[in-house]
DNA sequence: ATCTTTGTTAACTGAATGGTTAAACTATTT
DNA sequence: AAATAGTTTAACCATTCAGTTAACAAAGAT
């Protein structure tokens, strides 16, 4: 049998169902609009996949297979700490430009089903903090930056990398930017933010 | 007629389809479980606020109008510049513990239907940046901050502050921190995070 | 050639869901 | 107290939607 044929199908299906439910979440994504955009038949859906949970499930593997060496680059990167906020900064916004509904995807429905996380925390893949731990404890033993928790640096980083993605349309409101003035707000953001972070916290 | 009878079961009926629509979103929300919540009849949600749709918008909007007088803190405030940066920082985070979906859910909406942004700006009471943008550009020539983008200054502060909220479920999986911990975490970020952004932009 | 396995579709099913209706009930007016 | 207006409910309706079925098509295997 010409299992080219098949396995196109299935990748047509992943593609499909990753562009609908990363736009419009579990509850809003519907089984045929995934069909519609595949080109297939709905009944294939379940074929290949079983249920709209487990397609689902797919889905949700793939974009957290994909986000987390880009969390790796801040938590277990060997280089230098200021050097890794610049890397981190700047690879970040590229790599969301690239799959603008990811990051949000990811977090959405961890909020929607937080035993999520207790599942993905056991895979062997899933990054931690302790390596970047060290890190930041010797940098302030050093005097190189000021005393911080370390967890506190991480979700600083965090927040000012991924909000402004997340938060897209309010803040467009607020500033009352267009679209093409905020993407240029966030070009400038690849450099903005590790300065703006390591201002704040080098010695 | 005892109009205390019908304003109380108007009230209940928005009280419990905020708490559902909050969790759960417009997608997520059954008109059932609303009328559960609230104890009365499916019929009656419709009977006061004809359809779904109409009982959110009537949600949103009021959602909306307990975040606006937050931003205004920080936008429209007459203190001084890192007076006011200390005051929001430390009122936002008390605001968001007693209202948790709130500000996650006027993002997500806003993002599922990017057009209500464009509805909410006519409104009288939508803030903006603008006196916000003059107190900045003083503070610059003045000599008390290193030169910054307003809009990027808002939106590091907004990001900051925000964050952490709505990301609770993916910051905890990966600092490792159960749930006592993470309120802890964002108990302190009530002073921790003033001083992260007052640290980078003071000359 | 024909039998079997795999892939694909149209049509269907049953449950859930937003919304409606008509009648019952309650309060107010006359 | 009878009529009127407003409130609430149970039952119902139409539609949407995830999932199933049965028949068919394509490709290998024998």
């Amino acid at each position: 049998m010409d299992n080219l044929k098949s396995e196109n199908t299935e990748i047509e299906i992943l593609n499909a169902a990753k562009a609908v439910f990363q736009q419009k979440g579990m509850d809003g994504t519907r089984m045929q609009e995934i069909a519609d955009k595949a080109k297939i038949n709905k009944a294939l859906l379940h074929y290949y996949f079983r249920s709209k949970q487990l397609l689902f499930e797919a889905v949700f593997s793939s974009a957290f297979s994909l986000l987390a060496p880009q969390l790796n680059t801040i938590l277990n990167d060997e280089s230098d700490l200021f050097e890794k906020i610049i890397k981190f900064t700047n690879n970040y916004i590229s790599f969301v430009i690239e799959h603008p509904y990811l990051p949000n995807f990811v977090i959405q429905e961890l909020n929607r089903n937080p035993e999520f996380s207790n599942k993905l925390r056991v895979k062997e893949n899933f990054p931690t903090i302790d390596k970047f731990k060290i890190q930041v404890s010797i940098a302030i033993e050093k005097g190189i930056i000021k005393p911080i928790e370390t967890e506190q640096l991480f979700i600083n980083i965090m927040s000012l990398n991924v909000f402004p993605f997340i938060a897209e349309p309010l803040l467009m409101a607020l500033t009352n930017t267009d679209k093409e003035n905020y993407n240029q707000l966030l070009q400038n953001r690849k450099t903005e933010v590790s300065s703006f972070i390591i201002n704040s916290i080098k010695m």
